[in-house]
Order: structure tokens, then C-alpha cells, then sequence
DNA sequence: GTATATGTAACAATGGATGTTGCATTCGTC
DNA sequence: GACGAATGCAACATCCATTGTTACATATAC
């Protein structure tokens, strides 16, 4: 895996379980499937739990599965579920300059880039995780 | 500097540049202003020279100005002359998998997210580099 | 109790971006 | 023509975020 590898990861999963709702799959499944590593589908996962998108079970049946209707799933949930801030970057931590035209610009593209940032997550908000899913797979239960 | 530094330290300088058009600024001035490095500076600004957005001269009195009007220049010809693809990752470079559900999914993430990219590059182009400067600005001779 | 799963912490490895140095080249000025 | 000042570029070092890995605690079904 290389760069967007937790976006790419969740959307891959979420797209996997929108095709067969019922299904519990364990994370060595998921990482199996999507080449990586147990732990690593574990921690983005996780991520996508905490907002709710998810359910996880241990023990020996346990396992992960849709937490709710993958109609309902959009990008901009998975994207903000996963803390990516593409365009707007971490943001603050430019050094305090002495000169009123740097701080002033320094901010004002910060604006600029919160705005461009807001707009991604719009455009998002309009796939949903069951666009995804590729209207021609018969492989799946759907 | 930390993310996005080199779409940020573009637009800071254009930005810059935009408020006073006339004159030359070397790599050096804008490093300082920046926080960085010359030769950093000059990576950056060479991106937007090879798309015609900026021009330099060499020796003694050589530097960086705009090559267009100000106006004519809009984020996403910034971010398209800098290579950034913040949302579709450098993409190609999935290890082809046995399963065909796999490949199929794999490519369809792709198309969104390449989908999800142009739209990006689109509400990019609403805002011009005039846009960026501070209209507040008292400092520079615009 | 055992096997199997998640949860999590700690650490290693990887890779991209940034910073740095050095030098060739070009251009204005003396 | 020599010199100073700038870009252009390559090579290398450093930093840092992400990913990968190992280990172990915990929970659950059988």
C-alpha cells in the first residue's frame, strides 16, 4: 500500500461488506484481502466504529461488520470518520513572523484552503458506499 | 513547514507576487519570507515556471515574477502545475490479485476517488491567486 | 479450558518531503 | 575579461508520518 492507503482501505472494506450486509469478517480476512495487515485494518477500522459506521465483536465469533444501511454510508462520513484533512493539511504550526504581511497571508490562505477543504467534503457527501460497489459483481450475495 | 508546504508556499508566494507584479524577488527573499530554503524555493516556483504561471532570470540581477496576469491564474492551474493529486494518491500500484472481485473493486475505488479528484481540481478553479491576496493589505504596493 | 477474535501499546521499517551542500552556468557590472 | 550574484541541478542527509510487526491483555464461543 502506498499514499491514500487508509482512505482507499476503508472505502475497499465498507464497498466488500455493502455487498453481503450479514457477513462478519475478521480482520486477518480484511487484511488478507486487501493485502496489508491485521493490526493496521484494526486501527482504521476502529476509526470508522468510533463514527459509528461499524460494529466489531470479539472473541471467538467476533469480527466486524456494517454498524448501519449502506445507503446511508457517504465518503464525506468515511473521510471525516478517518480525520483526513486533504487539502487543509494539520495547519497550525507556522512560526510567528515579525512582518504583519506574512502572518496576515499565512492565515489567509489557511482560509482559502479550509474553504477548498469544506467543498471536498460536500462533493463527498455526494457518493454514497453503495456507488461504489460495482453494479456488475456476481460474485457477491446482493 | 510540515503538510502541503509546497501547494502553501506556492500560493503564499504568488500571493505575494500578485501584490506588487513589477517587481523580481530571488529565491533567497522568498525563502526568508517563507521560512524555508532557497533551493526548496526553487523547486517549488520551477513547477510553476514549466507551466507558464512564473518566469526567472539568471545572474546578477535575475529573480521570480509573475509570468500572466494575476487574475488569469486560478488555484487549480497551482495545483495541477505542482503534480498534486491530494485525493487519488499516485494510484497504479495495486499487486495484481487473483480474485476478480478484488481487481474490479480495486479499480472502481479508483474511479471514484479519480472522480472525486476532478471535482477538486474544478471548485479549485473558482478561485483566482487575486482572490488570496488580502484585500486588507496596506503593505504592498497594489 | 481452549481456540479465536479484538484492543492496544511499543517498536521497527519504509518512503516521501524537506533541508543542505556543492558546483556549473548565466548575466550584469566594473 | 574578471567578479559578483543569481538560477539550475544533482547528490546526499535529515526529518517525519505512515505503515508494518510483534507482543500481550481481554473477551467470547465452544
Amino acid at each position: 500500500m502506498k499514499r491514500n492507503s487508509r482512505l482507499s482501505l476503508a472505502l475497499h472494506t465498507l464497498s466488500h461488506m455493502a455487498g453481503e450486509p450479514g457477513r462478519v469478517r475478521t480482520s486477518a480476512d480484511i487484511a488478507d484481502h486487501a493485502g496489508t495487515n491485521p493490526v493496521v485494518v484494526r486501527r482504521v477500522l476502529g476509526k470508522l466504529r468510533e463514527a459509528g459506521l461499524l460494529s466489531s465483536e470479539k472473541g471467538h465469533a467476533g469480527g466486524w461488520q456494517l454498524a448501519k444501511d449502506a445507503d446511508s454510508i457517504t465518503l464525506a462520513d468515511v473521510y471525516l470518520a478517518l480525520d483526513e484533512r486533504l487539502v487543509a493539511g494539520s495547519g497550525g504550526d507556522a512560526e510567528p513572523s515579525h512582518c504583519s504581511v506574512e502572518t496576515g497571508l499565512q492565515s489567509r490562505v489557511a482560509e482559502v484552503l479550509d474553504d477548498i477543504e469544506e467543498s471536498l467534503v460536500e462533493r463527498l457527501r455526494e457518493t454514497k458506499i453503495t456507488d461504489v460497489h460495482p453494479s456488475s459483481c456476481s460474485y457477491c450475495g446482493s
